[in-house]
DNA sequence: GCAGTATGTTATTCACGGTTCACTTTCGGT
DNA sequence: ACCGAAAGTGAACCGTGAATAACATACTGC
């Protein structure tokens, strides 16, 4: 039995870490130069290993891909529903889903380039299905933002939380000359501000 | 002679009209799917022709997108020129330039989904004359904005530049259930509240 | 130590898509 | 009406890179 790809699970120690490499690897490469810049080959050579072996851990290329936008939205989400959770008045967990989301871009910047450079080049039935995660994580937002602006309809409000993740999400298409610290504050100055009642 | 393709100028009404609906479908194209999704074949389909055709009006498929890019780039490189001529003080260029900017956005979301999403997928040497075009534009608003804010450091105020940037171009990605005017005003509304000056 | 599976390598295959070629059609100018 | 260049076509070419196969090594548990 030729041992098949392991798919999911990696049952050893060695094997997650290679594939944690691996995603670790391709969220940088990808991020700099394209998902069909790199190949299976430069990706293996970053995570220490051969493009072929990639296959022990992923069943092609565009599912490593998968896993590390999977990755993103899980976290954004597992993130996003504590610090609602933690908050007991709305402005209170907005602040909070702001900080989080700008933490965690500034932290992870190639992977939240990845995150929204390269949806197209996603499987079609795993793309529906993380635009769906993405969605919800949306509407968390939005439940919250509703709430503070009862006046404003619906479509306003997602649209209105969508330009905040796009400025938030800035981070990651330049190379900011300044520390992540101060980064991530002014982010969130910039982000409370656009989110800010108007007089 | 064998014609050669015919580079740059292209002599004859019907060449440039072609030339245009060609760069046309790719923006399209491309915004929907990804540049590597789509191929000469599909181009070519969608501007009404074949896809071998293509290289009578660009020396490759490169080339299409190149000019696609330096399109959005010279647009908003000579808007925000103008806009900026015009004004009489800087607030009023500032303001300015965020409702040029916005306006353009909106109406032609498709090419700057583009823009900002496949900047990889350039050849290098035309990567970099774009990006310095692209550093040219950043620069005008920063200047702007650095006389509104003499205090501030030249590296905050790219940092916040880049971030408006991110919250006007977001429409590139998600479709907006909100008629066009209604958006340009809230984007437009929000980007003034992101770089209002704080109390 | 042994069996079996996970992990890895190298060489090979194979399809896809960009590009080129030889040829036809369209069209503007004289 | 005619000539030469521009525009367009379908077929063939070919390089690239993902995927697979066959084979080698490293762990893990018994």
């Amino acid at each position: 039995m030729p041992a098949l790809q392991t798919g999911g699970r990696t049952p050893t120690p060695r094997g997650r870490l290679r594939r944690q490499r691996i995603l670790d690897a391709t969220a940088e490469l990808v991020a700099a130069r394209g998902f069909h810049a790199v190949g299976v080959a430069d990706i293996g050579a970053a995570a220490g290993v051969t493009g072929s072996a990639i296959y022990r851990h992923f069943a092609n290329k565009e599912e490593v891909l998968v896993a590390l936008v999977e990755r993103v939205v899980d976290e954004l989400l597992r993130g996003a529903r504590r610090v609602i959770r933690e908050a007991s008045r709305p402005d209170q967990a907005l602040d909070a889903l702001i900080c989080a989301h700008a933490e965690f871009a500034v932290r992870d910047r190639a992977i939240i380039a990845v995150y929204d450079q390269e949806i197209h080049n996603l499987p079609t039935d795993e793309r529906r299905r993380l635009r769906g995660q993405q969605r919800r994580y949306v509407d968390l937002w939005a439940d919250v933002l509703a709430e503070l602006r009862p006046a404003t309809d619906r479509v306003t409000v997602v649209a209105s939380v969508h330009a905040v993740f796009g400025l938030l999400n800035s981070v990651a298409d330049f190379e900011a000359r300044i520390p992540d610290d101060a980064l991530t504050a002014l982010l969130t100055d910039m982000a409370r501000a656009s989110l800010a009642r108007r007089a």
